[in-house]
DNA sequence: TGGTACCTGCAACTTACTTGCAATAAGTGA
DNA sequence: TCACTTATTGCAAGTAAGTTGCAGGTACCA
């Protein structure tokens, strides 16, 4: 884990413990959004007693501070974390079948946002987008 | 409710029961996507006792029929739907505040799709995308 | 108008997540 | 390095949304 993540936990007046190390190792080491019990299954993998209440409140933690990204893909039940750290803005595809996930690096959206502001005169915050479909495997 | 609406459902081997046409008449009443709950507490305001899983229930037979949609927007915790009758494809923007929620008339995106099923080599087989922010009452 | 099979309501269950609380341990200051 | 404050942890229990089992009710076709 790189120094400054440690400085940014301790600088939100957090603590920087040996299962928090864990939960934020397994997010650095995966590509792909997980959710907090699929987390937890991975640290079980790897011998990890963490109780999954900790990892729930750990990347609430690390979503507070900033270090992690929240998100909730459509139709699916379950929230979703992601390294938030020298990621951009993108989005994901999901394949209906597997279930797995990959970012998709191009958003198209930008310059949309002013022309929804003038169609419905919302304030346009955030937008959130999502391919589902069939990876290569799966077809 | 319409006649080829009842036809419709007999045809899947339903029937048309006095819940279900309740159930169909506040989802043709409302212009934006509501969760189960919601929809049982507008039935309860009429004075229409129906228990909440026949109201679950419902919507899953008439979703299975393919008289209504099920979506389930971005960092909101339950299902949604809408009736599918006469609605094209469209999106929705929804306030951070109130929760208000409405259609988008545009999509951007069609055109899209290959680019996308060159980059991942998914074979995409439908998108999701929602916009959120504040509602003019809200700003 | 009767019988089949769908539908309903109640209760209990599941899943994802949250909260309360006592025990533990990280980090500061001396 | 040690003590002390307080964030953090694990366990148990609680919530909220949605599902399932089952006995009794009812739509609807013959």
């Amino acid at each position: 884990m790189k120094a400054n993540v440690k400085d940014e936990i301790r600088a939100a007046g957090k603590r920087v413990t040996r299962t928090r190390q864990a939960v934020l190792a397994v997010l650095e080491s995966t590509k792909y959004p997980l959710s907090p019990l699929e987390l937890h299954a991975r640290l079980k993998k790897q011998s990890i007693a963490i109780d999954p209440v900790t990892v729930y409140r750990n990347l609430h933690a690390l979503k507070t501070i900033g270090l992690v990204r929240r998100i909730k893909l459509h139709q699916d039940d379950q929230f979703r974390y992601e390294m938030k750290e020298g990621r951009a803005h993108h989005h994901h595809i999901r394949c209906r079948s597997c279930g797995k996930i990959e970012d998709l690096l191009l958003c198209p959206l930008k310059k949309l946002t002013s022309m929804i502001e003038r169609e419905t005169r919302f304030l346009v915050g955030d937008h959130s987008l999502e391919f589902s479909g069939w990876c290569p495997e799966c077809q």
